[in-house]
DNA sequence: CGGCGGCTTGAGGTTGGTCAAGGCATGTGG
DNA sequence: CCACATGCCTTGACCAACCTCAAGCCGCCG
């Protein structure tokens, strides 16, 4: 089934309406459907709740820490940071939360939050209701199973965020930050092909790589004296990809080999109980 | 609904049977029905699979990265530990799977894994394929619901684990794995009070904590010089459980506080109807 | 009894944090 | 249009935290 006819099916005004929920080139929808195949009333189900705005300027929390949870968010356009603060004065980010993600999904079902989300730019979201989010994945499989890989995905991230800080030197740490940032926008198509931009400091990138904000400007000389990467303002070039990719031992969650498993195609493994 | 009760009820051979899959009694049961209660049909469900038993000898592979996928593997009895590989012959661990654990879920949905996990001792469990794991995700609303619960759970450690590793003084996170790990062996019956056994070498916990063994081993002199903590052999003893709290920012997951919300209250879950 | 895995302790060197100063954009108000 | 403030990047000097290497010890098990 072709997404982007049903895409326009749903579209009110065709091709030229802006106002109306244009569901099927929601970053959210586009990400959601490269994971499972969605028809036409996985997408119905949807619009009511893209149809619905919010913006959250830039600066402002998304969600604060230990604050009783009003839902979860969908992101559709702008960038944010979640991040954890300590007592020592200390910040952890621990991710990027670009468009198309969930805010807090799945950390948010708990009573109270767990972590800040705050808008690097001005971010323009979908609040959706724990209960209707309930309503939804019950009437639509596909939409829970896909958010079932979405929840995959997010654990495999923080696992490799895990990996990077604790265990790779701090030039393999940036050159992984990038390739996996690189590779996160370029499946929501935020991405050319080895360029991106996002309005990340060098502070933010530390707080997330666990180094300090000097070291981070250091790293990242070092990297362009290799000619691996370039960046200027807020735009990053990947100039090696390969040579990025050995450096960081980079594997992308988002290769097509990666894909949900189809019944009946099951290998076996040696040394396997 | 008291779940000793259809305990009984499901026991093959009544309260004496011992081969018999005395599917209550069970760390993965004790776990689910904490999350969500589960029901008599409930149980049933998970009665066949809980019923295949299947032991790993110490030193082996459960999963190993990279290799296809069969399946995921529900853990009845004994320790393991999850962790990556780099290039650089450095390990990073990315944690310790107990009884009632689900190794590599949500990770191990992927069609070939990202992480390998060997038992730290003799451990016995039980595979479910993929296809049987859906229907009974599909069948059950009430486990698939535990299930997401159980996925949140798991992000919201990984993120903790990320804050040690990135923001906290070694002391710290030390304080925090220890007061962690305690948490969760008490939530499935494996501790006291203030103290647990587990077979970690100080290497493994280096490993955990992106720490040289060395490190560990001074930085656990100065936990106990300070009165807050005993070990010796694998038995560790929390001395002062509110100096580690506050040493080691430690929120519990498994408060009642944090609990899921009833279905009925203000919120709901998904798949409950 | 010998071997081995894990714990303990010491010495020394590097990495990466901290502190500090300066530069360069961008934005703002006079 | 300039003066100034602000935020972020850049670079240098210094030093301590933590790693590495190494040796010895202990308890367990074959």
């Amino acid at each position: 089934m072709d997404i982007r006819r049903s895409a326009h099916s749903l579209a009110k005004d065709g091709v030229g309406g802006k106002a109306g929920p244009y569901v099927a080139d929601h970053p959210f929808v586009t990400r959601l459907n490269g994971l499972v195949p969605l028809d036409d009333n996985d997408l119905t189900a949807l619009a009511p709740i893209l149809g619905r705005n919010l913006v959250v300027k830039k600066g402002r929390d998304i969600v604060r820490e230990s604050y009783v949870t009003r839902g979860i968010y969908i992101v559709k356009a702008g960038f944010a940071i979640r991040y954890k603060l300590l007592h020592n004065g200390k910040r952890q980010v621990l991710g990027l939360t670009i468009p198309g993600d969930i805010v807090g999904f799945p950390a948010s079902l708990f009573k109270t939050a767990f972590i800040t989300a705050v808008g690097i730019e001005n971010v323009s979201l979908h609040r959706v209701a724990h209960d209707e989010f309930a309503t939804i994945c019950l009437a639509r499989p596909a939409i829970s199973a896909a958010l079932l890989w979405v929840a995959a995905c997010e654990a495999e991230i923080l696992a490799e965020h895990i990996t990077d800080i604790g265990r790779r030197a701090p030039i393999e740490r940036l050159a992984h930050f990038l390739l996996e940032t690189h590779a996160r926008l370029r499946a929501v198509g935020l991405a050319s092909a080895s360029s991106f931009e996002v309005p990340l400091t060098q502070e933010m990138i530390g707080d997330a790589i666990g180094l300090s904000s000097t070291h981070v400007n250091r790293v990242l000389a070092e990297l362009k004296r290799e000619g691996l990467v370039s960046s200027q303002k807020r735009t990053f070039k990947l100039l090696d990809v390969d040579g990025l990719h050995s450096l960081a031992e980079f594997r992308s969650l988002f290769s097509s080999q990666e894909r949900p498993l189809r019944p009946g195609s099951e290998v076996r493994i040696p040394n396997q109980p």
